[in-house]
DNA sequence: GATGAATGAGTTTTCATTCAT
DNA sequence: CATGAATGAAAACTCATTCAT
């Protein structure tokens, strides 16, 4: 009998093994060849897993995105206070674990823009709707707790749209500033507005 | 005697005719060939007055951009209030007038996230600049007059990055919502909390 | 005890399991992954019946044009006159049964004009030495019946060629005319020349 | 100003240069690479002028054809009698000038066998049409002449097909023999009992 | 006996850019 | 000044075949 390979488990691999070549070169000048090297497999075989280069991004930043989701629910869940835990919100926009998983982001949002296919749109959708719940659900949890005012429930879709906006000029621009400092500025700014005066 | 073209004004002419043809196709799957023809001009010409693919992209983007913060102006300072001013500043986003310039832009960060080059660095910061400091002047006229809080003066360029953030993620997302309802919400709860009550 | 496999059955077996496949799709574009598929076979298990993807061709031409065979000979000798023998010998180019031997055989011949190897010119040549004596033997007999003048005998190879090139003809071109009528008319035709007259 | 070239009869030299090439390797193996070098041009300028590799077969098929036809219809109109005429239409499969486009249009036909597309089919009606009534024709004229018997007409379709028959055999076969004479030989026998006795 | 994972040579095609006229 | 013919590097992708298990 011939060897059963586990599918999935294979991709991941392949996938995993190109991080940082996709990291450091940029998509756009890669070619299947080197990233069939890099994976210690041949082109052949490369597409036996990804139907083109375009999906290997895409398994990276899913995989990726995965693994910061879980560590991320639990840092949330151990702030103290609802200001903390925005800012913990945001902590993906600075933080120095996420480098790699920003840097394929900004690759993948690049594609998105200008080729986007239904795939994206959805994954895109998908991405919006659980992150802007997420942090939607921490403002309401801070409202029930009396920490801040019920009017701030209306800001929560604004202020999801505030981290990608930092993202998107950050990644573009060099005006190099301190990201986490922009983030907490502006969050304490907003906090001393919307927090329940004692 | 020797014509003597106005080479900038023929390098705006080349650019403008091609409007259309960028934002219908994407920059993509579009080739030199098909660009001078539509200009009707020959391809050896286009290299006369562009250096490449991008540099028309670069060239249609300024043009319209420019175009287009010259009626914002004008537009904003007629503006009532300075919560009116901020809806009018966000108005790009979703007006129907400027949604060439809207593809434009999209194809352009497009490129400018995955294959960023100095001038582009520079044209972003240039336009972060920009565009930021006319929202913070909106605020900050808001407050001399006692229009709003001196504490909103924080909250500019937040206040900026969510338009940015808007505009990605209504770019990428079939999400299909009313973007100026958005914009209009989020703005309005602000400024209920920063407006001075009277 | 190992199972014995008929490998003479096999071959037939995997052979006519693909027929579908070869006669729908053309040969060019059809993989050895999708015959194994189709056949319920592993793509080595494959090689080890055929030698090649020409091979299954040929291997299904035969065992097509063997069936075809028994059932013509059947045929043709309860044609009660030489002229209805001669309208059945053509039969084949339009009669509804052999229509997939005849798409096996158009994309066999296709193969055989611009790659032929020497097993499938000897094929080819068995083929029309099989057929054409086949044509002259009902001729021969119809001048021994006196059923028609010696002279036809001279015209039975002739008469062969105005098969395949017929065939020929109606495959490579669209002038959809009745194929069968055709023949009937030449034979027809033909034959009030050469019967003799009572 | 830039050089204008005459697309069409560039077009033409770049195919002639090739005939040599495709008729001894055959179309199958040979890359637009060995085409390109063999013209003399880029593989670029080839995909200016064709579309693809099939694209300049049809072409070396076309001009190989028209001048074929144009020095066939001299000669069919100089000789003496119908039944030379007739012989003279089937030269085409035996003469030695015509081995190469023989030999092309043997891997047309193998072409348009298994990967017909409209262009082929219309051209394949067309010549179809062009030639059969060419033989009609010479028939024709030889009724109303007195040559032969007004019923051969009736035969002028089938005599046609006879030809690609032949030629169809000749081709996948190593039966070698003489092809002109068997061409002369029907041809005498049919004659024999077409013409009309004096 | 059977399998299917792995391969990589080989080919088509595109298109930005140059430069002779 | 303007042109468009010519180029060729570069990349994606396919698929017959092998062979370890």
């Amino acid at each position: 009998m011939a060897i059963i390979v586990d599918k999935v488990q294979k991709r991941r691999d392949i996938a995993l093994s190109c991080v940082k070549l996709f990291v450091q070169g940029g998509i756009g000048h890669l070619t299947i060849s080197e990233v069939a090297k890099k994976a210690g497999i041949g082109k052949g075989t490369f597409y036996d897993y990804f139907k083109n280069k375009e999906a290997i991004v895409f398994e990276i930043l899913n995989i990726l995105l995965e693994e910061h989701s879980k560590g991320k629910e639990l840092k949330i869940s151990q702030a103290s206070s609802t200001r903390e835990k925005v800012k913990m919100f945001f902590d993906f926009y600075s933080n120095n674990e996420d480098k790699e998983l920003r840097q394929i982001y900004k690759e993948y949002i690049s594609i998105s823009l200008s080729n986007p296919n239904k795939e994206m749109v959805d994954f895109q959708s998908k991405c919006f709707n659980t992150y802007s719940s997420w942090l939607k659900n921490i403002i309401q949890d801070g409202i029930e707790n009396k920490e801040i005012i019920p009017e701030a429930l209306n800001l929560s879709k604004g202020l999801y749209y505030f981290g990608d906006g930092l993202f998107f000029n950050f990644s573009t621009t060099n005006v190099i500033g301190d990201i986490k400092k922009e983030i907490h500025f502006y969050v304490d700014s907003l906090f001393d507005l919307i927090e329940v005066k004692k």
